[in-house]
DNA sequence: GCAGGAATACGTATAAACACCTACGACGAT
DNA sequence: ATCGTCGTAGGTGTTTATACGTATTCCTGC
């Protein structure tokens, strides 16, 4: 096989739980054509490691510590565009899939895809072409009302942090100092942006989103 | 090494993440004295991959659909009593390991272990120890109060999987056909048991105790 | 048969969240 | 310079959740 790949897919490999990489890098060494060069679990850490292992695919996790993949996903565009990221989440909505894309993702998996599919992503991201799961694009199909999911400002995800720790607003207010009343409007504006009108929903999505760090 | 292993330590494998199982089968496939011999990715599933397969130590997962790692346990002890369960779960709550122990689990780990320890685990309660990670021991010492964590019941377990499903007590108690008191006063009964006192972690004890379909 | 837990349900009163609305200073883009 | 967004904040009134007590029915175990 080592005709064909004068020069293999340099992956790196971002996520937070070190079996799943760990699991990556042995189902992936089976193929001559890829090479793993890399790997980091924290978004922060994410530019720095490209930088040094310069991969043309990266294999990105949403839900992380401290910055997510999305975020880190925007960070690395910016500074390397020609590196491919592909993100590989268990989340299975289409509005992580917009975000991912509009962050500059090339491609989203799946954690429940095996080996082979996750190798066969990896080549089409490389080739310059987008991936999607069989999963997703059906699913993407199967959502007919677009829920117009903004992205989150900041501060605002800061809210949602909080929220989802069980702070009340009033906790929150005191926490950040500033008045209840903020608050509150951040945690409307927040529910209008992702189309959500339980508290049990925004807690969903900030577990999904990392911004909860599982206290 | 084979010389030392007459018998390997059978394994089987239970999570809803194909690409875990991979990365555990691919990484403890290193080590001659231990064989993955079956596995599967649903807690109802469970019993009956045990049974073809017979295994020695069970790593199991927590959260999965329909039936969680910890009914899994139970069933799977009053049946093969002596096959061990290695719980391998990625929640860092000494609530989640007293409830694994008390369902009959001889060691947890989490899921940012490394495979060097992933195999020492499975030694470990394969000789019929109880091996809980170095994480998990500090944590059992660190939580000072006993938060005297009581298993809901079943009923208890349908609401709480409604309210985190984003329902109100009302909706829940339309849906359920019972009023709305009865509603409060199970939420009550569930906040009590579990020792906690706001929404948010009500939501996050169900997503983790995999109560919620994540639709 | 009786104790005890579970599931059911109500009353009452407070606290919190929510839904409307308005408004203003900062800052960046056009 | 003006427009839009963001973060900030207040007013007012409604809805929901919460805390605490009490009570009935049913089922299970002693």
């Amino acid at each position: 096989m080592n005709t064909l790949s004068p020069s293999p897919i340099k992956i790196m490999l971002v996520d937070d739980h070190p079996m799943v990489r760990d699991g990556l890098s042995a189902c992936l060494s089976f193929y001559d054509d890829i090479a793993i060069v890399g790997a980091c679990n924290d978004g922060t850490e994410v530019l720095q490691t490209a930088k040094q292992c310069l991969p043309d695919v990266i294999l990105m996790d949403i839900s992380m510590p401290n910055q997510n993949g999305l975020e880190a996903t925007e960070i690395i565009k910016e500074t390397f565009p020609d590196t491919k990221i592909l993100i590989f989440s268990m989340h299975e909505s289409s509005e992580f899939v917009k975000n991912a894309v509009q962050a500059g993702a090339s491609g989203y998996i799946l954690k429940d895809t095996d080996s082979e599919e996750v190798y066969q992503a990896i080549k089409t991201v490389a080739k310059g072409k987008s991936y999607f799961g069989s999963n997703i694009a059906q699913m993407l199909l199967a959502s007919p009302t677009n829920p117009s999911n903004e992205r989150l400002t900041a501060r605002e995800q800061m809210i949602l942090s909080h929220i989802a720790t069980g702070q009340s607003n009033k906790a929150i207010a005191h926490t950040l100092d500033i008045s209840v009343r903020t608050v509150e409007a951040h945690r409307r504006n927040i529910k209008s942006k992702l189309n959500i009108d339980n508290l049990a929903e925004l807690v969903r999505y900030a577990i999904e989103q990392g911004l909860v760090n599982s206290d």
